[in-house]
DNA sequence: ATCTTTTTCTCCAGCTACTATAGCTATTAT
DNA sequence: ATAATAGCTATAGTAGCTGGAGAAAAAGAT
């Protein structure tokens, strides 16, 4: 039996955390002690570092919930676990896709700036006028 | 004179969101029509586009407090914009250090998964087990 | 002038995924 | 027995909006 300041350092995940994720109904309520702390079970430490390696991947609560509940049936096709992946990777995608113009776009701003005072900053004078920006974004 | 509605119109930046701005100050509260009705002046058009522009690249709302702080000095010198320029791009490429192992590990996990049922599913096997990560994360 | 539709107003709640505080109690070590 | 550490609940706060309710104002049509 673990103690939740043990299982927060057996994986990382802070003490307010792990009480949030059992109110998300991420974690099963936990057992209690006789004086109401809670205890936990190595079975439990297994599930919260699987919640945390996906949401250091990035996967919303939403997710994690369904890829739990999918690891609840093992008779049930795998497609549906994949699906789940496939979609967090192209969240992934789309995100470095819009950063990378950003990044070209400040390097850009924040590289050119010659100017002595405020008057001619380059900087602001990219950011109040958009038609000097070299891509979309 | 322009209302709330034209002035979202002219920068894409929508009602609730002006209003927002206002609040917390980023606009100047607006003048009022005899009914009470928000009514914006030209230049309010450019300092919102000048907003929606630095939102757009992902600088928070305190950065571009700082970097309208320092157009309205035109004196000032230009480097304190240019830090705040910096910094941003800092961030963005930090983001994208970030995800870019995400990707990597999600293209493996997702790309896989040849079992047919959950019991054997390579998405839920990776995510318990982070031992099988070719990256940090 | 009246009617209808559209726009705007304020206030307040909700979103994600935590994080922090306050005030109290339980457990452990000495 | 006492002190130190760890845990409890409940509530509020974070960033940056977004949406809804209910009322009032403005604009267009007749």
């Amino acid at each position: 039996m673990l103690t939740i300041g043990e299982l927060s350092r057996a994986t990382g995940v802070k003490i307010p955390t792990i009480r949030y994720y059992e109110q998300m109904g991420l974690m099963a309520a936990a057992e209690r002690s006789g004086g109401n702390q809670r205890r936990y079970e190595p079975q439990d430490r297994d599930r919260l570092s699987f919640i945390k390696h996906a949401r250091d991947l990035g996967f919303t609560i939403e997710a994690i919930r369904e890829l739990l509940e999918l690891s609840a049936h093992p008779e049930r096709p795998c497609a549906d676990a994949d699906t789940i992946a496939i979609r967090q990777l192209q969240i992934v995608r789309n995100k470095i896709a819009k950063l990378r113009p950003l990044e070209k776009e400040l390097e850009r701003i924040a590289a050119c700036c010659h100017g002595d005072s405020i008057r001619d900053c380059y900087v602001l004078q990219s950011l109040a006028n958009h038609d000097m920006c070299v891509s979309e974004h």
